[in-house]
DNA sequence: GACTTTAATAAGTAGGCACATATTAATATT
DNA sequence: AATATTAATATGTGCCTACTTATTAAAGTC
């Protein structure tokens, strides 16, 4: 016990961040290189390398091999979502979960949906309609299509009992995720089992996975009016 | 150089997923300690601690002090978004950039605008509308509240010149955002200056950002139809 | 002067070591 | 037997050293 507290790798992390929102060191500014850093503040290079790939992750520096580390000139807010089983979701929020089969059938992939996939032809798929519930009440309506040349297993689950959702998490890990949010008007369907008018605004979050460059499942996730999505921190 | 090629961080860490995702670890199940992991691999055990440090912020396991590392039960999807200067944003998409100042006025808070910022009190705010446009055309319609006490600047700068957004981005560091977004039907000035029909479904990006304590901005950034948000990766 | 080669630079990475910290299990004390 | 102490364990962290890699600048060659 000699030198009381060292620095760890967040403090430097903080130190630095603080100097940024200070403008100590500016927007397009250049930092000085680690080792001085690590002299100055006296804590080993490594350390300071450590809380940099922090800053840089984050998006408030950018650094480059010999060119040394930048403060981003035009900082970006990063925001993190996490996207959870719908279930678990629902529950998380205490909640009683139900969850509805609507419809389910193979069919060959639409055009939309192979562009999704990011496929030429069309393939056969398990298109599934479903119902998400939070206390009796619709809470995510979700249109699915499932790739039955790579997930051929689907088509031996009883999807009254179990959602695709669940399912497909549980038991079909994936290499790649494409998520977008957007906003659509409720109409037809997706009006009637959310039981809201035609019209009203409603988010959309679309996601695509894959295994390697198979393409597995595709979904719409269509949420009841006033759902909200919040970045985690 | 003797050890040919050694594994890197990023080698263990994608082993260690592909072993996930092919069940060898399935979801619940207690990883082998970090030093057996480098043993097997034949590592140092720093190289299976950092691989272990990223899979726990991804999300994909989860590490206890002496508990050991597991893999996480429910895995969530985590997407994260970069959401940029508007006119950055724009120009990265190769189009031409303009913005108007719709009106601007000294308020106090509306209650709405109070609960985002976590104040009890009204506090006076600076009240902006204004209009991105890619093209233009409207892309992005901005309604945007900025605390005097905390950011008095603001007054002096001319709106007819710069966006209130670019200025604050520029000038104004957060220590903290929160993030949301959310589904709105297109309705009076909204409808109007997107040109857009009323009713329609458009995705707000709603920001509030503060340092320390203090509340700097809210803005309800509602995007014209069409606009997509896309997770990076 | 245009090209190539070489050196210097700064970040990236791996490994080994020592110690910190949180948690559980085993042991000793009352 | 109930409680307190101690030991064992696994992750967390910091530091040092050595080597790698990408990039720029300088020196040398034609």
């Amino acid at each position: 016990m000699k030198g009381q507290t060292r620095l760890s790798w967040t403090d430097v992390r903080d130190e630095i961040r603080t100097r940024i929102l200070h403008r100590t060191y500016a927007p397009g500014d250049k930092l000085p290189r680690d080792e001085d850093i690590a002299a100055e503040l006296g804590c080993a290079r490594t350390t300071v390398h450590r809380a940099m790939q922090d800053l840089s992750q984050i998006g408030l520096v950018e650094r480059i091999r010999k060119g040394g580390t930048h403060v981003r000139t035009d900082p970006v807010t990063r925001a993190t979502f996490d996207i959870p089983i719908t279930r678990r979701e629902v529950e998380q929020r205490g909640s009683k979960y139900d969850y509805q089969l609507i419809s389910h059938a193979l069919e060959d992939t639409p055009l939309s949906v192979m562009a999704r996939f990011g496929i030429q032809q069309p393939a056969r798929v398990l298109h599934v309609k479903a119902l998400h519930l939070a206390d009796n009440r619709p809470y995510m309506f979700e249109d699915r299509w499932i790739h039955t040349g790579s997930t051929p297993d689907i088509l031996d689950v009883d999807l009254n009992m179990q959602s695709a959702n669940e399912w497909l998490v549980r038991h079909k890990p994936y290499s790649r995720v494409d998520v977008r949010f957007y906003a659509m008007n409720a109409e037809g369907e997706s009006a009637v089992y959310l039981s809201t008018s035609p019209g009203s605004a409603l988010l959309v979050i679309e996601r695509t996975t894959w295994i390697g460059q198979d393409p597995i499942t595709s979904v719409q996730a269509v949420a009841a009016p006033g759902y909200q999505l919040t970045a985690l921190n």
